[in-house]
DNA sequence: CCTTTTTCGTACCGACCGGTATTTTTCACC
DNA sequence: GGTGAAAAATACCGGTCGGTACGAAAAAGG
């Protein structure tokens, strides 16, 4: 059943593992420094051959798009479903908190390969870029939804435009992982994010 | 008495303009990618050989620092020097506020070069980075010197401890600065800037 | 066994990098 | 005018980059 003799192709089998040398991809662009990270270098550490990443990929940019991909799957994914649940705002937003600030793991550095890509957005090229455009919108929209239905059930009042708004919890959120991904101490950005979205909790009605 | 004839030396006048070079160097550093500025691209922009821009600055990594010096100087101390002012506190934060979201002039691009070497911290070489390091930990302890006599003068009360208010300060501007070399609309990073700062400016005592 | 088909990886391409050896030019001094 | 010193630029170095030409290898079909 593993090698069904009908379906089987007809030359050379192939033997180059996709998802392991993807994996090697991503987490070589999100631990070490972007250009420290060259296909030359992928493929020293996947240990897999240049030609063959190129037949896989075909070139620089659709390696870094399927890269994005990949990581939009396995991170944002879940921070977008963190962000259309039904729970308090106070709740939500500190799971966000949370999960931004945590410390760095032996299968997951400090702060966000997305946002790295976004602030390193001229080493992309012109596919991985609209990717990475795609994304951002794709974010602020879902910033915007979850603030739009925490001031229906007045639980904050918006302090700007919703979209403005939005936008700003977006820029707070880059700057935290911006600062993680540099090493900074979780306490402290811990400490930021109290400060930048105390805007939005501190609202009359608490008093 | 511009060229005395007891002082002038032996060899071959020099020609090289050293400022010249200099200004051009901040002005590519500044305005373009940093992987496109090579010392190559900078010898052709400046129209300066290469042997001649290394025998006046010996490598890039001290081309790098002889910028930021010189960045340090035209920036960075009027900056410093406005923080240092005894103006009311608002009066200042409007000011800085002004200048960092300005838009961009022919002789100085949007964003801020310091802030630009300070996320691109692995392209810079030993003596850049430590100049880097020693200029942040100047801002940052200015920012705290501000917002302790603001303080004291009861303009404001701090939401956190006075370091970690001036370290927020510091992570503001840096984000608000990039957004601004990122080209994002001046409008929109005022805005969050003063989502931003009314952490500090909204005191119950202005109730 | 031999051909066909597909994938494999070595070895190479031109471009650009940071940095320099070397020769030529231009001056002061004699 | 000849000589020594300093600064000029050409032309080069080894290394790395993104990307590929091409022959060897491994399977199926005959």
């Amino acid at each position: 059943m593993a090698d069904d003799p009908t379906t089987r192709p007809r030359g050379r089998p192939k033997t180059f593992d996709r998802s392991r040398t993807l994996e090697t991809a991503i987490d070589s662009y999100w631990r070490h420094d972007f250009d420290a990270v060259s296909v030359n270098e992928i493929c020293r550490r996947a240990g897999v051959s240049k030609p063959g990443l190129y037949r896989e990929f075909g070139n620089e940019d659709q390696l870094m798009d399927a890269v994005l991909t990949r990581y939009s799957e396995i991170v944002l994914g879940p921070v977008m479903a963190t962000l259309a649940e039904d729970r308090p705002f106070r709740e939500t937003l500190n799971a966000l908190i949370e999960f931004v600030t945590r410390e760095e793991t032996p299968e997951s550095p400090a702060g966000c390969l997305f946002v790295k890509m976004r602030s390193l957005r001229w080493r992309l090229g012109p596919i991985t870029r609209g990717h990475v455009d795609r994304l951002r919108d794709q974010t602020v929209a879902a910033y915007a939804a979850w603030l739009e239905r925490a001031t229906r059930r007045d639980e904050i009042s918006l302090p700007a435009s919703l979209d403005a708004t939005a936008r700003y919890v977006d820029a707070q959120f880059t700057m935290l992982l911006t600062q993680m991904a540099a090493g900074e101490d979780p306490t402290a950005v811990r400490s930021h994010a109290a400060l930048a979205f105390s805007v939005l909790t501190n609202t009359i009605h608490e008093e």
